[in-house]
DNA sequence: AAGAGGAACAACCGCGGACGG
DNA sequence: TCCGTCCGCGGTTGTTCCTCT
């Protein structure tokens, strides 16, 4: 529906604030509160519209606002925060009393995104930034000084992987991993990944008890495809070395390692990548148990699942990490979706908590979703 | 001392949810 | 149920301040 621009009428003052017009605002509100900010300006004696005066208020006027610099216990529970919550300002400024979303977010923005990108941490994901590199590793190593138009097309087939962080990762540690596949083998990994995503995706949605809009037509083994995709694709790829660390340090472990461990037993990657040399990044070694590790060595040397395995989509951990909140979307769910997995019951929501536990056990961000 | 470039911060914009008529 | 309004949020822009040459 159409809406009315906040500032319609012109001769609305706009800019920089004087000290004036803050007074007004500020002996305003003292005397009536902060009641309708469409009619507050006028009232007040402000030629501003509301929205700005609300601004202005919110986020400089407000008593309780603390000025000045952020101090390090901020600094370290703003980024704490935002690992968990994203770029949800208004949440974490109701963590820190006296800071508003604007300043956090300003602060954000200036200060400690770019103090982590400079020590090499992805402030999206806040997990080592490995993109450059895994984007260089899709090449061989001499293709990369001297790249044939082979090459270059593989570069631009993997392309849309670069919203898929942990996709690409993944992707550059099979293709790095000694696999004597040719480019031609490598791009047939792409759909793969594609498709598991998309999978996992859907899993993510159901297990949040999200409305999911109808699929685009397709035919059925474009459908098989995508199913048997999500059924081969590691649980493993969306958590972050820190989940990890978490998940190893944790009480509850010898719980999660039962609800991994039949998901494990599943995962095939295409073959002809090379796998049995798989070089695991540590990453993906801290992140399965002993005996997970040798479900590595199965994912890598048993065949595909057979298609009937259609609902083994079981990933809680499936969204792009570049929004990290909705790894929480399960949380606090107590809606269980049966699901099967190797022939194994077990729920979305179990796999789903196997990290997002962790985090709520931390901290407790429940009060802010 | 002056100008250029970057950093920091305040304010604006547009979108979408909530709510009431 | 629909429509209009209010409000809050996140992203973006514009201005001011600071540093370097």
């Amino acid at each position: 529906m159409g809406r009315a621009p906040c500032c319609e009428k012109s001769g609305l003052k706009k800019g920089p604030w004087t000290p004036e017009e803050d007074e007004k605002l500020v002996a305003y509100i003292k005397k009536h509160g902060q009641g309708n900010w469409r009619t507050l300006p006028k009232n007040a004696g402000l030629a501003r519209c509301g929205k700005s005066c609300r601004l202005r208020w919110t986020n400089y006027l407000r008593p309780d606002i603390k000025r000045g610099r952020f101090s390090f216990e901020e600094e370290e529970t703003i980024i704490q925060l935002h690992s968990i919550l994203g770029n949800k300002w208004s949440a974490i400024a109701a963590r820190l009393p006296g800071r508003t979303d604007n300043e956090i977010k300003n602060y954000w923005n200036t200060h400690i995104r770019k103090r982590l990108l400079r020590m090499g941490i992805d402030p999206v994901t806040h997990a080592p930034r490995l993109d450059l590199l895994d984007l260089s590793a899709l090449l061989q190593p001499a293709a990369a000084y001297y790249p044939t138009q082979q090459d270059l097309d593989t570069l631009r087939a993997f392309e849309p992987l670069a919203n898929y962080p942990d996709l690409l990762r993944i992707a550059s540690t099979l293709l790095i991993s000694g696999s004597p596949g040719t480019i031609g083998d490598k791009q047939q990994l792409l759909p793969w990944l594609l498709q598991a995503q998309m999978a996992q995706q859907a899993a993510a949605a159901m297990a949040a008890q999200q409305v999911v809009p109808p699929p685009p037509p397709q035919d059925d083994h474009q459908l098989m495809v995508q199913q048997q995709a999500a059924c081969q694709m590691p649980d493993l790829v969306h958590a972050s070395p820190t989940a990890v660390q978490q998940l190893a340090a944790a009480d509850a472990q010898e719980q999660h390692r039962d609800m991994c461990a039949p998901a494990c037993h599943t995962m095939h990657p295409p073959t002809g990548f090379g796998v049995d040399s798989l070089d695991v990044p540590e990453a993906l070694l801290q992140m399965v148990q002993p005996e997970h590790t040798s479900n590595l060595q199965q994912w890598s040397s048993t065949p595909a699942t057979s298609s009937s395995n259609n609902n083994n989509v079981v990933s809680g951990v499936s969204t792009p990490s570049s929004s990290p909140v909705a790894r929480f979307n399960h949380s606090n769910s107590t809606v269980t979706t049966a699901t099967t997995y190797g022939g194994a019951s077990a729920s979305i929501n179990d796999a789903a908590a196997l990290f997002d536990m962790h985090f709520s056990e931390l901290l407790d961000v429940s009060d802010y979703m």
